[in-house]
DNA sequence: CAGCATGCTGAACATGTGTTTAGCATGATG
DNA sequence: CATCATGCTAAACACATGTTCAGCATGCTG
């Protein structure tokens, strides 16, 4: 059952023993990460060690290829969740698994889904909401976070902003096919800590006006021509 | 000297008297703007009433033929900023165009620019930044807008987190090709609006400590390893 | 051993797309 | 009129890429 696993060359850690299955699709979130999904099935099946041709045999197109990613992808994060449901200290889940090394896989893959859009896109969105809403919520609690009018709008805007300005970064810095997604969370932090820091702890507005006259523009709306 | 310009049909209210090599730059604009640059060029040959073959004669590259769009894009751009310099009063010039309607194609081109990334997107980027910045800088002079440790860092965090979100908004609820600017436009604000009013006015920490914590940080690193 | 399923491959096929080429009108110029 | 530049087109070319096909090795089963 010798699988000819030493044709890549240097070991990839992962894909020691694994099926050939197994092998093409981790090849493939990390090709779809580093280079987006336009990356052809030819350089997924060659870092794979394979043949084009078994990539099609093992997963029928490339399509439902990537759906397998994105599930296993999905069920990682997951495993990695539920486990460290009890470390929810001072960060949010995708945060610590964008510090981790050996999830850069996943989160640049995670990244390419947001970057490309569809069903995961929003469904990344709205964990990401979530978790910081919870994250939030506990702030609240505890006394270091300011209560909002409107808490899940709160979270979805920074959630918004968070992954936007990420996605901003990466678009602006990184024109090439390949993204060391961690030097750019390193980039965002150095350039992007001070400003937001400051913006979250003081303020952006020296006074109420805008905010008064707005929530009075919400609360009687001057005509609602839907 | 009658160049066939009843060709495309319906009258595209721009593209009444044009030579070719203009018809051809707008529909490239509105392609571009609309479904991304992997629009093909026949795609954009039909759009403008001509075939493939004229696209290439005119611009002989793709590639050129987009340099042209951004050119002239930017051109349009700069001359509404010199005209509007009087006007600045309440809004930033990009938030102004994106409101009327003739600059929709425009905008959409400009945002496919900053979706795709490159030069003229870093320029965007910077230009988008260094217009918030004076904004502020007013404001702050008038006393409606506090200052802040780094104002240029400021204005950059604004424009990435301003332009991301709304890139994370478009990905997300636009998958097709199609995009209708103005109306991502209205749903940013309909959503994001309270949220980031209230944050810009009231904060999101409770107490100053972890700016504080962050402030003495970068004044007295704890190792440089540079 | 014969037969057959499994895992896999090289080669070809189909299609989409940027680009080139050869040539067609048409009007200006000598 | 002959010639030629200009603006333009249909068709073909070149190439990348997803996918299919016919068949090869290998090991299991009868």
């Amino acid at each position: 059952m010798m699988n000819m696993n030493s044709i890549s060359g240097k070991p990839p850690d992962r894909s020691e023993d694994l099926t050939a299955r197994a092998r093409i699709r981790d090849a493939a979130v990390d090709c779809f990460g580093q280079r987006g999904f336009d990356v052809p099935v030819r350089e997924i099946a060659e870092r794979a060690g394979v043949s084009p041709a078994l990539v099609m045999h093992h997963f029928g197109t490339k399509a439902k290829l990537r759906v397998a990613c994105e599930e296993h992808v999905m069920r990682i994060i997951r495993e990695v969740k539920t486990e460290s449901i009890t470390t929810k200290d001072q960060t949010t889940v995708l945060h610590h698994l964008a510090e981790a090394e050996e999830f850069a896989p996943y989160m640049a893959f995670l990244f390419r889904c947001l970057q490309a859009g569809g069903d995961l896109a929003r469904t990344l969105y709205e964990h990401m909401a979530a978790d910081i809403e919870a994250y939030l919520d506990a702030g609240v609690k505890a006394g270091t976070v300011r209560p909002s009018r409107n808490p899940e709008a709160r979270a979805r805007w920074l959630a918004a902003t968070g992954g936007g300005s990420l996605l901003m970064l990466v678009t602006l810095r990184h024109p090439g096919p390949d993204v060391d997604f961690r030097r750019v969370i390193r980039e965002w932090s150095e350039e992007f800590t001070l400003p937001a820091l400051e913006l979250y702890t003081e303020g952006l507005l020296a006074d109420r006006s805008m905010l008064d006259a707005y929530l009075l523009y919400v609360s009687d709306p001057p005509e609602d021509s839907s």
